[in-house]
DNA sequence: GATGAATGAGACTTCATTCAT
DNA sequence: GATGAATGAAGTCTCATTCAT
């Protein structure tokens, strides 16, 4: 019925760019729930039906908008790898956290909104997840290949599990977003100071058995 | 123009109780998208007026499902702080995250929903947080309190940081379900064996840093 | 998706007979190119949202229009068959040819409509047609068991075929009022007199063989 | 505002004439209500723009449809006049009915769907046929101009009116195409033998009245 | 002549909400 | 308290038509 490839990238135009901007805008200024085509249209500057040469339809969109969050993502976090043997592992660590921090705030927000519609979150998971286009979780990666080289440096235990170590220290800084979006800033620990990124990757680095270095922390049990 | 207090908790009627059931399985079938009044109301076996008898209005009863999110996933956590000295740390860890996988398994896309919407997100933020109901930051507490008193026991380390250390494990755990549901159970790690929790809980143990008493690096403690 | 019955007789309501009051009218005044679900309920004096109450679709409204089209016209025919026997059968059948002429004039532009959308004819045919409903073919009916009654009555002849004459006399009614519909009265013949019944049903009873019966042949009237 | 002159017969060109071939293919395939210009050029291998360089509007091209119909029917019945005392007066009617059946089945769906929109029938009406370009009506003259000459050479009742003769029979050839594209072929009489041509011709020719002259009822002509 | 992106009015349809019973 | 028909604003989407290239 529609001609529309159901490709995630149909040829990418000027007028195409514009919409998927402005859509990006308005969803997050509205909210997936209060995002009509009308106010995306007007915003790009273009009449409502030239939304659907472009698009097949609103959710179409919605999903373009969707592709274009991750990429964002993993650029930060790709070039982590380059770094093993640089600076510490301390303050590598730290900056990734910090960069997490920043691009959760960002991507939040629009990211968890796909679980308020099962049919455009199957699209998403159809169109691009299953094509290669890659989800959440390409993000991990390069931080695994980071702990990898580390290890191999000696600078990270070599026991120690990357995979574990970057899901604990992305997953932290995912939830800590979560909530101050959803129950505000002053819920938070680590208000005093306000950067969080130290203490994770501090808790990260030395774990939580006792130091057996530590004569008063007798007997760990682990 | 009602006569509904704004309070969070109107007088419970077993009407009441059986709208906000009904809501939520509708939430969960369909998604805060797609879930209608009528549907609801048919659910719950009443006329649509009727759910305007109990709720200002849709909103409303969407709220209302989402205040009882929270104690459900609190109150599994609550216990935590007795079992401190029971059992062992890696134990008790491992059981807390186990339970915190299933729980967000069944919160995350409920939860999440409410970025689908700032104005839900905000009524739930005024009427629920800010009274005191409590947010996603209450589930900290119970498991902060009993890292705090194993520290005291000295059964994890009296340097480590309960705030950090929390975080660290529940945000790997939620960020383990939202792939999950995002993109599929197929793309996550732990896949052989199938259950994240005990290598999350030693990592976190253990720390990264490489072990200053292991200089050749034998005797791994996973 | 709908819980509109696909039965073709919903429980007949009050509004629900307006609305198809309105849409006869609406579809007779504007055509179904041009009937919009916006001037019928305006014309039957609800709200737009009303009609999707008692109709899944503007389609379905449209054909139950076209259901309470054919009652009519075969009641019109139904009591033929009880006057074999009574008056002339010339003026029987003219009676028929005038009475056919008048409802053909009334349902050939609603009825010729469903031409113009396949997916109309369709559903006319699958939830009507086929479940007994009867089509246009079910006026037929009437004319030929008169026309059997009076062959056994001896005032036709025994050897005409019952069926080929009603299709050549209610056939030429259809399509002189095709043609006048759609050219103008103006192209017709008959025109002086007007009134075409007694020609058709007079050329019908005679034939058109020569009579062997009229060795001169003089005198022609034409 | 446009300089497309109103009369029909705009200069024919080479696409003109490919959009209106196309413009056939689209009505025939998914009728009036549901053919769109996109497709139509499409179909033309134009573009959609083009299309306005050779009509006013989409009901000019559809009217241009239209008016290539009836050439072709009147075209079948054109040579019937010179067959007047050849053959037998009976197998020439056989024939023009079974010409008229399967002229009908081609052109009734197209043609009935003017009444789906009494702008285009009004334009069709003045446009074409007050300009002598001829409707329906204009089939009925060679098959009048054939039964007159064969009234003249004694082959055909003198008394006869060949007007309505020729409604009858092609009157019922339109009907039962009628019926059988709106309820199907299943509802239809004449089923076996399935060419009801023979039995329409066979019951105008001997009419329904009594033989006189056969009181036996024997030697029926069928 | 041809193009096709853009237009924008308007179609159909949904659904949260009201209110007389 | 409960009902459910009715509402009507608002949403998504279509499509005939235009116009700069």
């Amino acid at each position: 019925m529609t001609e529309h490839s159901l490709t995630p990238s149909a040829p990418p135009s000027r007028t195409r760019e514009q919409l998927v901007d402005a859509a990006e805008r308005v969803l997050r200024a509205r909210g997936l729930a209060r995002a009509t085509t009308k106010e995306i249209a007007r915003e790009a500057g273009y009449a409502e039906g030239t939304l659907y040469l472009h698009f097949a339809d609103k959710l179409d969109l919605v999903r373009a908008v969707h592709e274009r969050l991750l990429p964002g993502f993993i650029e930060m976090v790709s070039h982590l790898p380059e770094r093993a043997g640089t600076g510490t592992v301390e303050g590598n660590l730290t900056d990734l956290a910090r960069g997490a921090l920043g691009l959760y705030r960002d991507m939040l927000p629009l990211g968890s909104s796909l679980f308020a519609d099962p049919e455009l979150l199957e699209r998403f998971r159809t169109m691009h997840i299953e094509r290669g286009g890659g989800g959440p979780h390409r993000a991990w990666e390069p931080v695994v290949a980071y702990l990898r080289a580390e290890q191999a440096l000696g600078r990270v235990d070599r026991e120690a599990d990357p995979a574990a170590a970057t899901l604990l220290l992305l997953g932290a800084c995912q939830q800590l977003v979560f909530v101050e979006l959803m129950a505000g800033p002053e819920v938070l620990p680590f208000r005093d100071p306000p950067d969080p990124a130290p203490a994770l990757v501090a808790t990260l680095l030395a774990g939580l058995s006792p130091q057996p270095s530590d004569p008063t922390g007798t007997e760990p049990s682990t």
